[in-house]
DNA sequence: GTCTGATTGAATCGACTGTTTGACATTGCG
DNA sequence: CGCAATGTCAAACAGTCGATTCAATCAGAC
């Protein structure tokens, strides 16, 4: 039975807490080995060292945080299925089962709510081929067997809606890690501290009516809309564009 | 009267377009200046000489595009407020007025599709820090009308709720345009191209039904899903974590 | 004490980054 | 034509990148 080592003290634990410090804040690919080793006070060297490459630092920071999160969404999901005996799981239950992990494997670590959310949005907001191959292998199946649990709670949906309709909850889920920042800045001088329970319960209202909305009936707006666009009435409007930009960045 | 000059031939124009498929193919920032100079067949230098530095080139790719996009969503919100005489504009055609235009512009440029999309979606995914000034001063006001535009059309919101419900459908939109590959790649096989139409229509009447969804009463969700919570079943499972990543990345 | 294996440290490697230089070619205008 | 502005080019700049080398240091076993 193999683990996720992760050492309590010395070299290797205070370069993963600094890079994933580091990784969060600034993105994977804009951090420098050199950036982890002076935060962390270490040596270049010990990069290479423990973790072979800086890839190898890169993916162990994922899978640190991945894999109980990928577990517990496992677990969840389990749990809401055999609780829906022979019927399909609640809709809500099973968004749920998928977001709520994020949430809870945060409270368990000592990193900051927000390092961490930005850590996850990151890792999904990478490129494919960025993605380090293990990330990749964590992801997938959890995806699949998400589907098919979204697929039983909608069984109107063809299976051609339902990947797209996964595909804008998943993009709402990712935003909402990634950016929640600014809204922490807008809203949270205004009406209290919005904790993040109160997030997951909106989001989950949110994307379980996105997801539900019946598909069946072509909706009159479906019509205006080709013809508004073949008509073409927006296709050469009378723009004048404002900017000229040339070289006036930042 | 200043303009976007866009020369339709030169060093310029090749420098253009072989930044921007390089920039949505594989990111902003992993993207070298040589690499652009290689595929457009110039100089190094010339990047430097055109657009004074490699930003002053980013900027300028992204500006061809938004410029013409931020126009359209203002006229297009603009008449679909003085159509509603008096009440509130409709909320998919409000929604429509913000997706529509990048449907319509990249089919006024040469672009392929996939690309101008995934360069889209890059500019949203950025970084505050690594945008532009030039682009932030594009969206600020565009979100600021839009905004308005939902409050008046979902009166029955507070603004709080409003702003995280905007910001889960902005999530969904950029979702939607950097990860549509891998989509048309699991879908275009089994049901005929699905055109970028049919995909508008589903992201309407997704990110609608989601706005719409009324917040005032306390589901029955809320109350079990903080339950689960506050026992936290799942905090302390007994998960034996399967991998050890130590070093075997791609 | 000695020996052994695991870490660490400073220095360095070659490759790559964005940018600049100065010589050269081309163009347009009087 | 001459002259200047404009554009192009190879070469080199100073800097950073990830990775490696090799000696110094540390721990614990005996």
């Amino acid at each position: 039975m193999r683990e996720l080592k992760i050492p309590e003290s010395g070299a290797k634990r205070k370069l993963l807490d600094a890079a994933e410090g580091l990784f969060a804040e600034k993105g994977f690919e804009a951090v420098s080995v050199r950036d982890i080793t002076q935060l962390a006070k270490t040596n270049v060297a010990a990069v290479n060292y423990h973790f072979g490459s800086r890839d190898g630092l890169m993916a162990l920071v994922m899978m640190r945080y991945m894999v109980p999160v990928t577990e517990e969404r496992l677990v969840r999901l389990d749990e809401v299925e055999s609780r829906a005996t022979g019927g399909a799981a609640p809709l809500e239950e099973i968004i749920e089962a998928l977001v709520r992990p994020l949430i809870s494997q945060v409270r368990k670590s000592e990193l900051k709510e927000r390092v961490f959310f930005k850590l996850v949005g990151r890792i999904f907001t990478q490129q494919g081929d960025g993605l380090p191959s293990v990330i990749e292998d964590q992801l997938r199946p959890v995806m699949e067997r998400f589907s098919k649990a979204f697929a039983k709670a909608l069984p109107e949906l063809t299976s051609e809606e339902l990947v797209w309709r996964i595909h804008f909850t998943v993009g709402a889920m990712i935003h909402m890690l990634t950016h929640q920042e600014l809204l922490l800045r807008v809203s949270g001088g205004e009406s209290g501290t919005p904790t993040m329970e109160q997030t997951l319960a909106r989001f989950i209202r949110y994307t379980a009516a996105g997801l539900r909305q019946e598909a069946g009936l072509a909706r009159s707006l479906e019509r205006d809309t080709v013809e508004a666009f073949e008509s073409e009435v927006f296709v050469e409007p009378d723009l004048t564009p404002e900017a000229e930009v040339e070289a006036e960045v930042e």
